[in-house]
DNA sequence: CAGTGTTTTAAACGTATGTTTGAAACACTG
DNA sequence: CAGTGTTTCAAACATACGTTTAAAACACTG
């Protein structure tokens, strides 16, 4: 118990720190002071600070792409023949949001930190990202793919990344935008609802003609 | 003649090791070696390594930020009446492409600096760029937004976070985007190709219906 | 309850960073 | 060409970091 506890409460102060501050800006003392643990606890239970980087993501993704895994192949099952790239975003977005339904705020700092592996990845946790979560992101490529078969490969390869750069960017900074958008509009606006301007956003693009129509 | 010799040496090296590795991951010593400098110059011609992250912004966003606003002027001047968001769009990137026009990879270097300024702004980054910059901004979302009559305060607010976030995320990456591309789809991509792609993307998401069509 | 493996602790290690120093080298003026 | 202000330089400074160590505290088994 006691060692799951310690090793817990690093990793609680470490997602908190992290998707604050970011990786490099956060030091093994600020999170083992937060998690009011002994200094050298990250490097007995976790290695090194590489290795607690990668158990933060993994603490959290690993559940995540279970569960996504699972909802695609519900989804294959489903409707393979009618595969709707508006009903693969939402499937996405859903799964996303129920990952973290216990702890609303916690899904700000999963968006938080999944930003920071695109902006901050030092190598070493791009290559354990692709490596153990490479295949679920291959699966759901080829469902956009079937989802958009009138796109030339060029127009699906720029558009899914401008979706996906749309997507990081506003999930990254969602606290600020929610925190801006309250100010400049008199109006507080959930990580959900964000999403629902999102996702329409994204298919239009998507689905675009030439010319932007 | 010594004295720019040394700072634009040290410009020079600091813009192209910060837009690879990023401030904090970029030391003094690394720029200076790179510029072939002694340490010391870095403080006694900028201060601080802080006062030399701003004076590598300020030296590419200064032409930029002028050249927009004779832009604007200019676009005011000519269709003010009819102003059109794909217009809009273009006069950016177009004076963003001319902006580099002399050093093409010179523009992806500003480009993943203004990646890096989002995601990795420290603070007195933002805070430097928004006192600096900020009146450009904002006359550039005024014209925005009286381009998109049609859409509420609300969508509009939103959908010009998610075309920044496209943007940043693509131009930010846009290095490793092409080559990837390279390789997938067998066909080099200029940064003008992939602006080419982009600007349709957000047109059509800008003015989407609240169902993505 | 002795013994053994695990966990915690305080302290130190080595390294790297941004910055400062004071003297040397340089450039330029009167 | 002496004198003055500017720029360069090697060296050191203080600080912060990730990591390691060895002993102490703990938990649990036989």
């Amino acid at each position: 118990m006691a060692q799951k506890d310690t090793a817990r409460s690093i990793l609680d102060a470490a997602e908190e720190l992290f998707s604050e501050r970011g990786f490099a800006e956060t030091s093994l003392r600020n999170i083992t002071t937060k998690a009011d643990v002994n200094l050298a606890a990250v490097n007995y239970h976790f290695g090194s600070k590489k290795s607690l980087i990668q158990a933060v993501f993994a603490r959290f993704l690993n559940p995540f792409v279970a569960e996504l895994d699972k909802a695609l192949t519900q989804f294959e099952a489903d409707e393979s023949q009618t595969a709707d790239l508006m009903a693969l975003l939402r499937l996405l977005s859903d799964t996303a949001l129920r990952s973290g339904a216990d702890k609303p705020e916690r899904l700000n700092i999963f968006m938080r930190l999944l930003g920071l592996a695109y902006s901050q990845g030092q190598g070493h946790l791009r290559r354990f990202l692709r490596l153990e979560y490479g295949h679920v992101f291959r699966r759901y490529s080829q469902l956009v793919t079937q989802a958009t078969p009138e796109l030339s490969d060029e127009d699906r390869f720029w558009r899914v990344h401008f979706m996906l750069g749309a997507t990081m960017f506003t999930l990254n900074g969602v606290d600020s935008l929610t925190a801006m958008a309250e100010h400049d509009l008199g109006k507080a606006t959930s990580t959900a609802d964000v999403i629902g301007h999102l996702l329409p956003f994204l298919a239009s693009g998507m689905t675009s003609g030439k010319d932007g129509a």
